[in-house]
Formats: C-alpha cells, sequence, structure tokens
DNA sequence: ACAATGACATACG
DNA sequence: GCGTATGCCATTG
C-alpha cells in the first residue's frame, strides 16, 4: 500500500478525476489513454483500491455501461443513484444511451 | 520469488 | 443472443 507501488493506480485515479460531471467512461478507454490496452482489469482493481479517495469511481463502468461494480460500494444502488444524480439514465444497473455520456480520455484529454 | 486475485475484454460454443 | 472459457497484466498475500 505504498504510494511508490500506486505508480499506475495514480494514473487512473487522475484519469478517473478528469471525468467530466455527467460522463462516464470504460475501465479500457482508460487503460488504452495510460497504454496499457489490455490492462482494463487493473484499472478496475484500482478503482476497487480508490475506494475511500476522491475518485469518481461511480463514473467508471464496463465497455457495456454495466455498472459491473455497484456492488463494491456501500449500498446496493448507491453507484446508480450518483449516476443519476448527474442525469445519467441508469437502468438496471446499465447506463442508458452510453455512446451519448461516454467519455474517452485518449480523445478529450488528447 | 511464486501463486492467487480481479469493478475487463474478447473469442468461442 | 447468451453463457462459458481464456487472455491480459499490475497488485496483493
Amino acid at each position: 500500500m505504498k504510494p511508490e507501488t500506486e505508480s499506475f493506480f495514480e494514473c487512473v485515479y487522475e484519469v478517473a478525476k478528469r471525468i467530466p460531471y455527467g460522463r462516464a467512461t470504460s475501465y479500457g478507454a482508460i487503460a488504452k489513454y495510460l497504454g496499457a490496452t489490455r490492462s482494463a482489469r487493473i484499472v478496475g482493481y484500482a478503482m476497487n483500491s480508490s475506494f475511500g479517495k476522491d475518485v469518481p469511481a461511480h463514473r467508471v463502468v464496463n465497455r457495456k455501461g454495466l455498472l459491473t461494480g455497484k456492488h463494491h460500494f456501500e449500498g446496493t444502488n448507491l453507484m446508480q443513484q450518483l449516476l443519476e444524480s448527474e442525469g445519467i439514465k441508469v437502468v438496471d444497473n446499465q447506463i442508458q444511451n452510453f455512446e451519448a455520456i461516454f467519455w474517452d480520455p485518449s480523445k478529450e484529454l488528447g
């Protein structure tokens, strides 16, 4: 849990923090932005470790826009509520019109 | 240093 | 179209 070992995680945290309000992205997109296209799992793993930090992990979902990580939040639908609170429509643990709110860091940031 | 874990992604049946 | 299986790779024990 040393800060030094969080090198990769820190990158994920920063990218996650840069997700605009009312937007969402996928693990693969973040991983690709970091140059680790095949490390999508690592991004998710970092999110798990990001619990307790100021990282909007609720804005990060899988490629399908499915709230796969909602189980890691406190409540059963806390993640969904947070997204809906930002104007994102979520039905059955899945973001509606995900393509519209999808935020690609490699595309938006550059 | 080895084995196991995981909030994904893709391929196959 | 959906469930199962495999690959991927950094972190953790």
